[in-house]
This record gives C-alpha cells, sequence and structure tokens, in this order.
DNA sequence: GGGGAAATAAAGCAATGGCTACGCCTAGCA
DNA sequence: TGCTAGGCGTAGCCATTGCTTTATTTCCCC
C-alpha cells in the first residue's frame, strides 16, 4: 500500500507525464515544493515497489501498475476538487483539503462521491436548492 | 494547532466525560487501542497546549478551550458518518474514512458538509434521486 | 498497614520523509 | 573534443509522531 507521499509524487509524475511527455526531478520537486534530493529519494522507493521503472541520469517511465494507480489519483484529486466546489467551499480552501483527504478515503466512498457529483451535474437546480438550504441556515443565525 | 493524534484524543475524552462523567486513562487507553503509558504522556501534552487540567493520578478535566474543541471534535466525526451514509458508503468503511479525513477538512469545508447532509434530511426524495442516479450509473457498466 | 490495580516515568524504537553537503554525470557550448 | 554548469544522486543527519517496554509510584480498599 502506498503511503500519502508516495500517493502525491505518483500522481504529480503522472501529471507531468501526462502533460509533458515526461518528469524530470526538478519538475516534480518544483510541483511539490521539495528538495531535489527528496525527489531522487522517492523515486527509488516507487521504483522498488514498481510503479515505475527508474534508471539514474536517464529519467523514469511508469509501468503499467504505475500507470494505472497515477491516472487513478488523478482523477481521485480532481474529482474531491469538484465536490467541494460544488458544495460551496471557498477557493482558497480547496486545495489544502483535497490534498489531505484525497489519501484517507476508500475507494467506495470515492465512487459514492462520483455519484454525487453526478447527481448535482445532471440537474443544475439541486445545486441551486443547495444554496437556498445554505441562504436559510445563515438567515436563522 | 492539534495533531490529527491529538484530534483522536481530545475527541475520545469528550465523548467520555459526556457519557460516564469522568475519563480514566485505561478507558481511554482501550478506545483508542493504545497502552495506558501513551494515553498518560498524550495527557500531559494536551495539559501543557491547555486543552484540560492534569493532575497525576487524579484525573483531568478539560478547560473550557478542551470542551469547546472536544465537542466540535465529537460533532464533525458525527457529522461526517452522516454523511457517507447519506451518500451510500457501506458501513464497514464509514468508521475507519471518517477517521482518517476528519482531521484535514477545513471548517468552511465542515460548514459546506453540514449544510449537505440538511439538505437532503429536509426531503428525503433527495435521498431517492441520488440513488437512481446510481442505480443508472450501474446500469451502464 | 499491606496487596494489587492503575497510573506514570524513562528510555528507546520505528517509520516517515525532509534537508544539507558534497560528489558524480552529461549535454551542450567553446 | 574537452570543459563546465547545472542537474542528479548519495550519505548522513534530523525532526516529528506516536508507539512500546520496563520499572516504579501511587492510590484505594480490605
Ligand atoms: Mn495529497
Ligand atoms: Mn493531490
Ligand atoms: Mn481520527
Ligand atoms: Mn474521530
Amino acid at each position: 500500500m502506498a503511503t500519502p507521499s508516495m500517493e502525491d509524487y505518483l500522481e504529480r509524475i503522472y501529471k507531468l507525464i501526462d502533460e509533458k511527455g515526461y518528469a524530470r526531478v526538478s519538475d516534480i520537486a518544483e510541483g511539490l515544493e521539495v528538495h531535489p534530493s527528496s525527489v531522487t529519494k522517492m523515486i527509488q522507493k516507487l521504483d522498488k515497489d514498481n510503479y515505475l521503472i527508474y534508471e539514474k541520469y536517464r529519467g523514469l517511465m511508469l509501468t503499467p501498475k504505475g500507470k494505472k494507480m497515477g491516472k487513478r489519483l488523478v482523477e481521485r484529486h480532481q474529482l474531491l476538487e469538484n465536490f467541494l466546489t460544488i458544495i460551496g467551499v471557498q477557493e482558497d480552501n480547496i486545495y489544502k483539503d483535497v490534498e489531505g483527504i484525497e489519501h484517507h478515503l476508500s475507494w467506495d466512498s470515492i465512487t459514492c462521491i462520483e455519484t454525487l457529483v453526478e447527481y448535482f451535474r445532471r440537474d443544475p437546480g439541486r445545486t441551486d436548492e443547495l444554496l437556498n438550504v445554505r441562504k436559510e441556515i445563515e438567515a436563522d443565525n
């Protein structure tokens, strides 16, 4: 099982490869705001756990396992951001909250949240009603 | 700021006092599945941070700060369990998920989830519609 | 006052993951 | 073609968190 930090790295790596075609140590480090040496260390761990194949000074390649996991992690992060946005969480809180909770939800929960997001997407009136509930609660104070 | 573990202890302590009138080291230890010595250590930390007043061998008392925080933590935990239940997460996943995410949500997010739960509570038909969405998604596979 | 349960103290361990310092590799320029 | 800057890797260290084990102390009740 991957630790939260491992997931953050894998997510970032997947995204970089997806967007730029490759993932360099320095880009990963910048994205996660850690030092390059920390990235090297973690890459070696991810290699040992078969999420990627790493050749020093040569770069890295995600294995099928790593690709699959990376994709899920990126999608999970996006889903959670969408969820918090829909329910009205302030922009500035969203990223940090998602970074925290994403590692602690079962895939069962993720699926249910997916359904919930779809529920609001299918009928925008529902979002309006949610906002009404909010207003009514606020008015009671 | 309290660490996740501190929050877990505080939550448990508040609950014990609420239900039994007092919180003994052994009860706390049992509830959190740790050794009594771990409890003692954490209690001292919580004392230092003014969440409670601790007299060795004499027990502890929550300060106003500790009471307020404890109450919020217990309510937060309960809210998140309700939320996951409403959206259809399996019983066996709920506790573990909540234990994990509860420490990583801003109070802004908590408030929004509260509103969401209230939204479903006000009209049970909404829950039914959510279930329908779920069934339709499942049927598509 | 003594026995035993409960609580505490002290020491230490393990996992995680970050940083610094320094050394190595290599692409690309001179 | 050789140098070198910047990127990368290694080793060693440190901080945090929170747990355990073991030994000792205290309290409570008989
Ligand atoms: Mn994260
Ligand atoms: Mn993320
Ligand atoms: Mn918890
Ligand atoms: Mn909890």
